[in-house]
DNA sequence: CTTGACCTTCCAGTTGCTGGAAGGTTCATA
DNA sequence: TATGAACCTTCCAGCAACTGGAAGGTCAAG
């Protein structure tokens, strides 16, 4: 398939895969017209970017992310190590999230109306969330 | 307190901190000597910035969010609609991290060793995550 | 065989930092 | 009081990760 359908099914820009193919996360055949064809694997990998991006991996994390993914390395003890890393990386983003998420529950209900200069909230999310 | 503690309570590069205030996202006070100074609730932003944008959200986004603390406008629908949406998006982000968390668990546990040129947790994930 | 929606490359601009230079402040110690 | 380390300041340049636009080629429909 051509970029246009690439980004659809990917939900990236179409300016953005270019971009990732220059740096070389990706590698699409092309056409005798020269035009870029994505095969599912192409795909697969560009939703997988399109979701790490967004959860705040740079896009050189996501370049090993990716590498998990394919076989040349997998078995090795680099690789779960890596992979541990990341995977405690994502429990810290779901508790901060989460934590996030309680935050803004908290001030929609409890502080609805009530202008206090210091919100208790305030106070509340900088002592959860403790320092790195 | 200057600048060089309010980057380790904070997690955030001085530098970081500075371009903040470039941009208008804090505005600590100054001294006669022309230091910045912050105050405990500076650090709270500061530390709110660091995991909002370490999450994926946009500086803008960050900036909205942090809006959402300050009282000004608190109790408008605007506000509670904007909160509303932030949450969606929080929860989205949430889901999306939980089900990357399980296919790298998978990929370690149930592929290694397995080195298919296809792996089918790839095949999981594209279904599994649909497009935004 | 033209029109419009695709696609291509290339280059410039934006966002969000990040590093470094050049210089001022503070504080401990000699 | 002076010297030096460790702070701080502004400014400017560069990098990362896109993003937009120009200039032009391709393709399917009418």
């Amino acid at each position: 398939m051509n970029i246009g359908e690439a980004s659809e099914r990917s939900g990236l820009p179409s300016k953005t895969i270019r971009y990732y193919e220059d740096i070389g996360l990706i590698r699409p055949d092309r056409g005798g017209n020269g035009y870029r064809e994505y095969a599912p694997a192409d795909i697969h990998k560009l939703r997988f970017l399109q979701k790490s991006r967004g959860l705040g991996f740079s896009v050189e994390e996501c370049r090993q992310l990716l590498a998990l993914y394919e076989d040349k390395s997998r078995a090795s003890a680099d690789v779960k190590e890596l992979t541990q890393a990341k995977l405690s990386e994502i429990d810290r983003k779901i508790r901060e999230l989460t934590e996030l998420r309680r935050t803004l529950e908290h001030l929609v209900h409890a502080c609805h109306g009530n202008d206090r200069p210091d919100c208790p909230i305030l106070e509340e999310l900088s002592t959860t969330g403790g320092a790195a």
